[in-house]
DNA sequence: GGCCAGGACTCAA
DNA sequence: TTGAGTCATGGC
C-alpha cells in the first residue's frame, strides 16, 4: 500500500472512536501516540517496517491513513483492529451489565468504549514491568525516556513519532544503560530478560497463544522471571486479547470496587466473588471498572 | 514526611 | 502456602 492511500474499517456496533480517543488522550504522557481532536496517530511496525498511521472516524466508520511509510494494507487492517477491539461484540457483556444494579448505568455512560490494546506483546510486558508499583505518571516518563532512546523514530509535519524499540536491540544492552533511564535495577534485569526472550524466540506471542486455554497462557507467561500474577494477566488483557481475566490485587480494581459495591477486596476469592457474574467477560468488566476511576474530560 | 502507586522476588516458618 | 522484608522513585 502506497502513501495517500485511505483503508475504511467498519467496527462491529456499538462503538464509540470517541471512547477510544478519551482513554488515549487521559491526561497521561503516553508516547506512543498522539490525540487530536478528531483523530489519533501513532506508528505501526512491522519487522524492520515502520509506518505512520492516523485513524479518524466517518460516520460509524474508521479511515485509516498512511502518512508516512510503505506496508500492505492486511497488516495495518489487522494492527488497528486488534489495537482498537474493533471485531468485539459487546451485547453479550451489556447483557451482563444491565442486571447488576451497581454497574449497569456503565452500559449508558460508557457505551461503544472497546479495550484498548497493547498488539506487540514485548510492548505490552516491558509495559507492564515499567509500571510495576510506581505511579503512572512516571511509569510514563521512564517509557518515554525508553522509547526516544531506543525507538524507531519517524519525522512528520516537524512532529516526532515513535516505534517501540526492537527487542532485539534492548537484548544488547546492560543494567547501567536502563539504570541511567532510572529504571530500577530489578526493573533492568527483568527488561533485559524479556529482551532476550523474545531475541532468542522463546517468547513470543503465538507461542503464549499455542498453550491454548487462558490458564496455560498465564503459567507459560508466569515461567518468565519479573512476570508475576498481575503482568501476565495484564499481558493476556491487552495484548492476548483474553476475555476473562482478572489482575486479582490490582490497587485500581479494589479502588473501583469499594466504590461500587462497597466490597474492600483482598484476596484472590473475595474479587472472585465480586465478579463472579462476569465470568467470560470479566477483562471487559476491569476495563469498564478502571474506566470508571477516572471522570469523562 | 509518610504513605501510596495499574508488583515481584526471596526467604523463612 | 502464606507472610514479612526488600526494592526504588515520584506524587500527593
Amino acid at each position: 500500500m502506497a502513501g495517500g492511500n485511505v483503508i475504511r474499517l467498519i467496527p462491529l456496533q456499538p462503538y464509540s472512536f470517541k471512547q477510544s480517543l478519551w482513554f488515549l488522550d487521559r491526561n497521561l504522557d503516553d508516547c506512543m501516540h498522539q490525540v487530536f481532536p478528531e483523530s489519533v496517530r501513532r506508528v505501526i511496525s512491522n519487522g524492520d517496517q515502520h509506518v505512520l498511521i492516523e485513524i479518524k472516524s466517518c460516520q460509524n466508520i474508521l479511515e485509516v491513513n498512511l502518512l508516512k511509510g510503505d506496508l500492505d494494507q492486511e497488516t495495518i487492517t489487522a494492527f488497528v483492529t486488534a489495537w482498537l477491539d474493533l471485531d468485539r461484540d459487546l451485547k453479550p457483556f451489556y447483557q451482563k451489565l444491565e442486571k447488576d444494579k451497581e454497574l449497569c448505568y456503565m452500559r449508558d455512560q460508557y457505551r461503544g468504549f472497546k479495550i484498548v490494546g497493547i498488539p506487540d506483546l514485548f510492548e505490552c510486558l516491558v509495559w507492564c514491568i515499567s509500571g510495576q508499583q510506581i505511579n503512572l505518571d512516571f511509569a510514563y516518563t521512564l517509557k518515554r525516556r525508553l522509547v526516544e532512546k531506543y525507538g524507531h523514530k519517524i519525522n512528520f509535519m516537524g512532529e516526532s513519532y515513535y516505534g517501540f524499540p526492537e527487542p532485539e536491540l534492548l537484548a544488547d544492552l546492560n543494567i547501567e544503560a536502563l539504570r541511567s533511564l532510572q529504571f530500577t535495577n530489578r526493573k533492568s534485569e527483568y527488561i533485559l530478560t524479556i529482551a532476550r526472550a523474545f531475541a532468542e524466540k522463546r517468547l513470543s506471542s503465538e507461542l503464549v497463544k499455542m498453550q491454548g486455554t487462558e490458564e496455560k497462557m498465564q503459567e507459560f507467561l508466569l515461567s518468565f522471571k519479573g512476570i508475576g500474577p498481575w503482568s501476565a494477566n495484564y499481558a493476556l488483557m491487552k495484548s492476548l486479547r483474553c476475555m476473562d481475566r482478572l489482575p486479582y490485587g490490582d490497587a485500581g480494581l479494589r479502588q473501583a470496587l469499594l466504590k461500587h459495591k462497597g466490597v474492600n477486596a483482598r484476596s484472590n476469592q473475595d474479587f472472585d466473588q465480586a465478579l463472579g457474574a462476569f465470568k467470560g467477560w470479566r477483562t471487559y468488566l476491569v476495563f469498564y471498572l478502571w474506566r470508571s476511576l477516572r471522570e469523562m474530560a
